[in-house]
Parts: structure tokens; sequence; C-alpha cells
DNA sequence: GGTAATAATAGTCATTAGTACCATGTACCG
DNA sequence: CGGTACATGGTACTAATGACTATTATTACC
């Protein structure tokens, strides 16, 4: 079995460009779906972590690097690909917004790529190649849930930011409005946020002041950052009796 | 490289017995670990979707079957199998309480393995073998956070339950005790429980009340029952193309 | 400069949700 | 038959939320 089935790790890759959620694609230019869009990806190397293969094949794919990147799920439906079984694990990724259009973070196609572009998330350029629409879907979904309970919307901005730009995140990955005031007073309330000195210049009308969140990057308990959680064991007495005993 | 990694898939088996959480793990006879306890485990077919194999695994291994699943996670670091990478797309799995020991539900343990039993999650016989005891762990915390918003619950119960029943399934996976009063309160407000006529006689004081859950079985977006949402899309325009092999 | 426009921040208040706790009902057990 | 244990009902207090108004600091424009 294991010699024909693939195992390739695909990211979804996130960041926030004028108000709107944008994801990153590459074109394909091999068959199957030759010329369509896909998400990047590519093969785990025999020795590789998967968080460094899905960093790895985003930079190499698409020219992007040093982003935030949690496990989404693995898809595995014969069927999935044309050519037999294949096996995705899935990430999503988090950068902040001002890496995407300046400099040294702009997407550009890798080898075997014809192209490497960001798309806003609810008006993608056509279906996208092997169930890969479905992986957007759901990575929206997912982070649509989890930004309630966990701290990922820092991920998608800078360092310092204004309680217009968290709220900006917010409406756009939930696709509701908040009320500035009583979202400022919530946000204080749930995250560990520490007021800034200066405020940017944000051409507005008053200006807003900066805060950096300084709690923990991500959720405790997840099996990225598992510290092994405490757990009773009982020394392994009786390795001998080995009967089939059910308990209960 | 493909032909040096396996895949397999683990299942985190979880039920209810007197007020405690269990797993359901298997007594390993080959090397390496040989005569320590593990998750049930093993291959997949290669036409076979990850929730077949789960099931199909679950039953060959430890005589158990119908249980509800959810994918837990992908474990995949290099070297936590010393016999070379592997990688384990896990899961767990929820069945009633009732059914444990009650005859067609019985553990025991198929051919590969010397034993199955079912063990209090905080009180492991022993360390497990492989990466199994961490996979345990975020299973189990995963199940705590996930029991708020998500009906897991009722999987974990016959299809008629009292409120002490429901009480007693929160408090085994969150740790914490409930006030009844209250308990019942929040319950009803947050899912959709029908009262059943009769009551069931527990043997208590006051006859509770019997309900039955009448939602969804799982969370709506989850990608096991995602009905691929709706998503705007232009147009695929430019199929140009050219030649390469990426895969996905 | 004066003033309108705009968005940030502050504050108010009614409603809702959550928590602690007491009261009563209905069994079983001496 | 009274005591105990647990199910259920209810009440009062507190915290969180949501809708709304007010104030402030800046820019744009005249």
């Amino acid at each position: 079995m294991r010699h024909e089935m693939h195992l390739t790790i695909e990211t979804v890759c996130f960041a926030l460009t004028e108000g709107r959620l944008q994801v990153l694609l590459v074109k394909r230019t091999g068959e199957p779906f030759s010329g369509a869009w896909a998400l990047p990806g590519g093969q785990i190397q025999l020795d590789e972590p998967f968080d460094a293969a899905a960093q790895r094949i985003l930079s190499e794919s698409a020219g992007v690097w040093g982003v935030y990147l949690e496990q989404l799920y693995t898809f595995g439906d014969p069927g999935r690909d044309p050519r037999g079984r294949s096996v995705s694990v899935t990430y999503y990724a988090l950068m902040p917004a001002m890496s995407v259009g300046s400099g040294m973070r702009t997407a550009r196609p890798g080898p075997g790529w014809s192209a490497a572009e960001w798309h806003p998330v609810d008006q993608l350029p056509g279906p996208l190649a092997f169930d890969h629409g479905r992986i957007v879907s759901y990575a929206r979904w997912r982070l649509s849930q989890k930004i309630s309970y966990s701290p990922l919307a820092f991920h998608l901005l800078p360092e310092n930011f204004t309680m217009s730009d968290l709220r900006g995140v917010y409406e756009a990955i939930v696709g509701e409005e908040y009320d500035p005031s009583n979202f400022t007073r919530q946000m204080l309330a749930r995250w560990d946020l520490a007021p800034v000195p200066g405020t940017r210049d944000r051409r507005s009308r008053r200006p807003a002041r900066l805060y950096r969140y300084i709690g923990p990057r991500e959720i405790p308990g997840s099996p990225d950052s598992l510290d092994e959680i405490e757990m009773e064991t009982e020394p392994a007495l009786d390795p001998a009796s080995s009967e089939s005993e059910t308990r209960d």
C-alpha cells in the first residue's frame, strides 16, 4: 500500500489586505488541473517535520516565509486525486498584513508554478484544483471559529496595532460589524494587551492608541506546543499476564 | 521517499464507566514496545476512506464498532517510530456508556494483540508505546475543550438519559463539579433536548426525568460533514498551461 | 483661524447570562 | 415515620453584553 500512496502538505496562507482576507494561491503548470489555481503544496522530505516542510514549501513555491502555522486537517478520501490515492496534511498560515505587499514577502512563483498571487478569499479565481476549494472553505471556517477563543488575530497584525486594526481583523474574518467601544472593552478584558506609548499616524482624525499583545502566541494545549501534559500513570506492573480481560 | 514512509491510523476510543472516562488500549506483541499498551491502530487500505479504516481497525483489533469518530491530528515527527518515518492520522472515538460492559461491545483483542482493555484515562497502565501517551493527552484535552461548544457529550450517553447522566459526562471530562440546578437550566437552553415520558429507575431517591438529544449530531462546518460551503468564484479564465509535474 | 467632518475613546443604562443558594418533591432506608 | 439523598423549582445577586449617547482629538476645508 505504501508504494502507491502519496503524502503531501498543502498550506492555506492567509493575510489581511485592505480589510479583506486574502489567500495565497499558485498556478499549476502540470497535469492534472494544469493552469488552475491551487494551494502551495509539495512533498515532505524523509527526515523533515511537518511544520518545517510547510515553511519550506511555502517559501519554495510562493516566496513567502516566517509565517505562523497550525495544522488544519488531513484529507485522504480516495478519489480526491485522479492519479491515485493521495493524502494531504493541510496547514493554515497567518501572516501580518504589512508583510504582504512590502518587498521581502511579495508572493512570487517558484519552480513548477507559473504564478503566485494573493486573492480575496471570498472571490477566488475560479474553481481550485483538486479539493483545494473545500480545504480553503474549511480553513476559513476554522479561522472564524477559533479566533474567538485563541489569539489568532494577532498573527495577522504587526507587533503594534490599534483597536481599529484589531477590529478590522475580526470583522474581515467573522463577517460582522462590531461597536468600536464595546469591542475595545471586550478585547482589553479578554487578552493581555499592553499599551504602547506612541501613536501611528493613520491620517485618520483622532490618533488611535497603540497596543501590543503580550500573552501566549497560541492556545496552550495544542499538540504543536504540547509539553507532555502531566499524566498519572501506574508503574507498569505485570507485563506478563496477557489475557483478554475486559475492564468494566 | 514514499517507499520509506508508513501511514497508519490510531484511534483514541473513549467511553464513560462508573463516572470515569476510560480509554481503550491494546497490548502489543511485536517489537518495538512489545508488551506495552498502545492505541488500536493499523494500516489504511488503498481504497479505504479514513473513517472506514478507523472503524475497521477498531473492530479488528479490539472488537468494538459503531462508534462516533472525529479526526484529531496527524502526527509525523521524524523519530516517533524507531523503525523509521511514520505518519499517524489519529482519530478519537466516543461510545455510549452502556455499550461498554454489555455484551456486544466488550473489548477483546484481535490478531496481533495480546489484550484489549478499557483503562481510566487518568490512570494509564504505565507509559504507552511510541508517542501514544501524548496522543491520549491531546485527545483528552481536545475533548474537554470541544464539549463546551459541540454536542459531543451525547455520543457518550445512551439515547435516553437523565440530567445526572449528562452532568456526569461533563464532570468526568472537564473535571469540575456543577450545580445540578444551574446545569440543567443551561443544558436545556443550549441544546435541543426533548423530554421523554418515562423514567429510568436508577434506584436513586427521586426519579429523574429522561431526555433525548434531537439536535445535529455534530457541529456543522466540520470537514467530515462539509457540504461544500457556498463560495463565490470568478469563472476560470486563462487555462493556459505548460509542463512539469508537481503533485498537488 | 474657525468650523464641519470623522473617528477614537469614555460613559450610561437596560437586558441578559451566570452563580450561589435555598426550598420543595419523591423516593429509599432504616 | 422520620431521616437521608438526590431531582427539580425558584430567588436573589453579580457579571457580561449590547445599544446608545457624549466627549475628545485630529484633519479638511473655507
